[in-house]
DNA sequence: GACAGTTTTAAACGTTTATTTTAAATTTTC
DNA sequence: GAAAATTTAAAATAAACGTTTAAAACTGTC
């Protein structure tokens, strides 16, 4: 029995490249070629290694959710949900601006989420559900316990819209829009706007909806600090 | 010279068709067999009205431009800006959510952004920079005068972030993460969110910097009216 | 250093998916 | 009813990719 040991190292080169692609194009404008090409591989050794293109998509999910995954506690380490938000959205921000390592898991979430290939649907709820719970809690914290399902998931989805679309939006046009290079330093401006923006508005809506101010009034004024921090 | 006049009524048709087509998937994704089928016309049509799909790209652009495009007007009737933005936020997510009129030219825009042709270069700036001026002129009066370029256009992305992610995620995914059926009245609730939402982030995002309070205190409070009202 | 089993490679294959062309048929207008 | 304009079905092209193949190169063991 020989068994050579090189070739579950070119395997893993073309997971990390499959998780790269995958996460930079989606399932459909991934090209086999390209990973290759990246794995420094020949286009063959995707079906050699992993029969076709869409076992492999799956290993990869599996690869990126296991060796990449951001480590969860962290946020738990602040008391205040507030600052658990911000790092919350730093992290996320980070995690899909950077090149390699997390950023594969969280751009191929964002990527399955808008284009959804029904490939991994079985590893999909165990791998996504708890971290989008986090923020949820985060959210619902912030809230307050007088409110609503809907208002909780309003809220995330505004969060979780504009962290996307720094990867959504082409680069290029990204930076037409701001008028300046994506710098490290920009991106980190950026999460600190979301950061800030996302509380107050957070706290607007838990304001607004507890009827102590009109939502017509279109403007929050006079708020003390205790009716925030729940 | 014979010169018919129901050839112009099917080159009304593919054009119609379209936007509605490149609207919804985007050129490279939108398909002349489909356009042709939406139109009720033969496949050639489009080669025979336009010579090729790309001329019929940049074609469909200036149509839905001139026939669909959002009035102007309208919110200029308010006197406050906040209620300037609460109904631009609005009409932004009527257009793109509504089937047919001006929804097209809405989402021809956003896809447009999102991955880019090349195809109508010269019509672009003429097109889109006009409205997006008119959002940003918003965002400037509501942030008062001291505030910097990087503010608004920081601003900007969070709130077309947010209306952008109605129409960028698949709709059966949004509807998963909201827990509803997407309809008129949740997306009416929804818009009214990401107004007051995006409302209460420009006011902290001003607020924030103006030094009046940290910014890592995380939380806005005891505001006065007037310091929002510029 | 030869052999068996493994991995790599280049080329080509076969599909699929779409756009474009063609040439004939049909309709409109005069 | 003839000329021009339009529509049609079918075929031609073209491009893009995933996959297969068969041969070559390699690795480890005896």
């Amino acid at each position: 029995m020989t068994r050579r040991e090189d070739g579950k190292e070119t395997r893993n080169r073309l997971l990390n490249a499959a998780c790269e692609v995958f996460a930079e194009k989606g399932y459909r404008n991934a090209k086999v070629a390209e990973i290759c090409r990246r794995a420094d591989a020949n286009v063959a050794s995707v079906n050699y290694y992993f029969g076709d293109k869409a076992t492999l998509y799956a290993k990869a999910w599996r690869h990126a959710f296991t060796e990449y995954a951001m480590p969860e506690s962290f946020e738990e380490m602040h008391a205040y949900p507030e600052d658990q938000l911000k790092t919350h959205i730093h992290t996320l921000i980070q995690n899909f601006m950077e090149k390699g390592l997390q950023g594969y898991f969280t751009r191929l979430y964002l990527m399955e989420l808008a284009n959804p290939t029904g490939l991994i649907q079985d590893s999909w709820h165990d791998m996504i559900e708890p971290r989008r719970q986090k923020l949820i809690g985060i959210i619902k914290k912030i809230l307050g316990v007088e409110t609503t399902d809907e208002r909780v998931l309003f809220c995330e989805l505004s969060i979780v819209s504009q962290c996307r679309a720094l990867f959504t939006i082409n680069r290029a046009d990204l930076e037409y829009l701001l008028g300046h290079p994506l710098s490290p330093n920009l991106i980190k401006r950026l999460a600190d706007h979301i950061a800030c923006f996302s509380l107050a508005g957070i706290g607007a809506v838990s304001i607004f909806h507890k009827g102590k101010f009109s939502q017509t009034d279109g403007i929050l004024l006079q708020v003390d600090k205790n009716n925030l921090l729940k």
